[in-house]
DNA sequence: ATACATTATATGTCTATACATTCAATAGAG
DNA sequence: CTCTATTGAATGTATAGACATATAATGTAT
């Protein structure tokens, strides 16, 4: 087991809660290099992956772009740009909406579905692989990222 | 406390490993989010920051781009291209190294230590803030990241 | 000493995050 | 209905992450 002050070469933090902030942050690097790998061969990214989740997740209604936003792991990021790129590969389909035009139904093709399930279950499998953790443990971790946010 | 699945709206996770990197990605966007807040102001990125803290840590001593790029956070990040701009902002000064002319060596600047001290009181307070659990959790968590990496 | 491999850094390109701004459509006040 | 405010999406721009490639300096084999 590699201690994160090994990680970075850092011989001390100011205190715990610094070292948690640091530590995620590293960690997190960790897991998005390792899910980067298994992406690669299918050319989408971890974050379009997440929005075609998303909108199988509605089971053929149409989804709103901001409605996806809304879903996002990332707030801050871009649904309208990642979209437009899905739509592009032809994994995803727009349309105006009908009730109010300012908005854009977003549909998940037949083609994104079958790309979906074949990423899924890479994505699944390398999860597992990449969190080094009992059941217990990884279910102690779940509970304390959630009051983490508080 | 608003729990992973209510946060980006998923019903169920395949298995608590999987339901664990979603929260960690989760998590580490509020941490980046929360802590973008506090950098604003001073016109530096978070990734800076943190190379002129490796940089401080050197007490003196020059050190060259790939050892910076060794420690950082994010190792596939690009550490040329991050003292490049810490160089323009006057915080590190870039030598040819004397030994060695393929290398060189950055040094942080006095300005650099005097932004990097009024900073870091900033981020130190605002991260202990951000990370809503007990010393005794947190300390937990710690142990829990760095095994999960194993 | 020359040729070739390796190393350190820089650069190019694509994707994404962060955040401001624009633009069209709609809602609401009068 | 008209004017204005608000909303949903798209776009602009800067920074960074990811990764390939270029370039120069050094090491090494012969």
């Amino acid at each position: 087991m590699v201690k994160i002050e090994e990680a970075i070469q850092q011989k001390q933090f100011k205190d715990p809660f610094n070292k948690a902030v640091v530590n995620l942050l590293y960690t997190n690097s960790y897991l998005v290099t390792s899910q980067n790998a298994l992406f690669k061969p299918y050319g989408i990214s971890p974050e379009q992956y997440n929005v075609l989740r998303i909108l199988r997740g509605q089971n053929g209604v149409p989804t709103t772009v901001s409605s996806i936003q809304d879903r996002m792991l990332n707030k801050m990021s871009n649904a309208s740009r990642l979209v437009e790129k899905l739509k592009v590969k032809g994994l995803v389909k727009r349309s105006e909406c009908p009730n109010d035009r300012r908005q854009v139904d977003v549909l998940i093709t037949e083609e994104g579905l079958k790309v979906l399930a074949e990423l899924q279950v890479k994505v699944e499998q390398g999860n597992r692989n990449f969190v080094n953790l009992t059941i217990e443990e990884v279910i102690l971790l779940n509970d304390l990222l959630d009051k983490l946010r508080g």
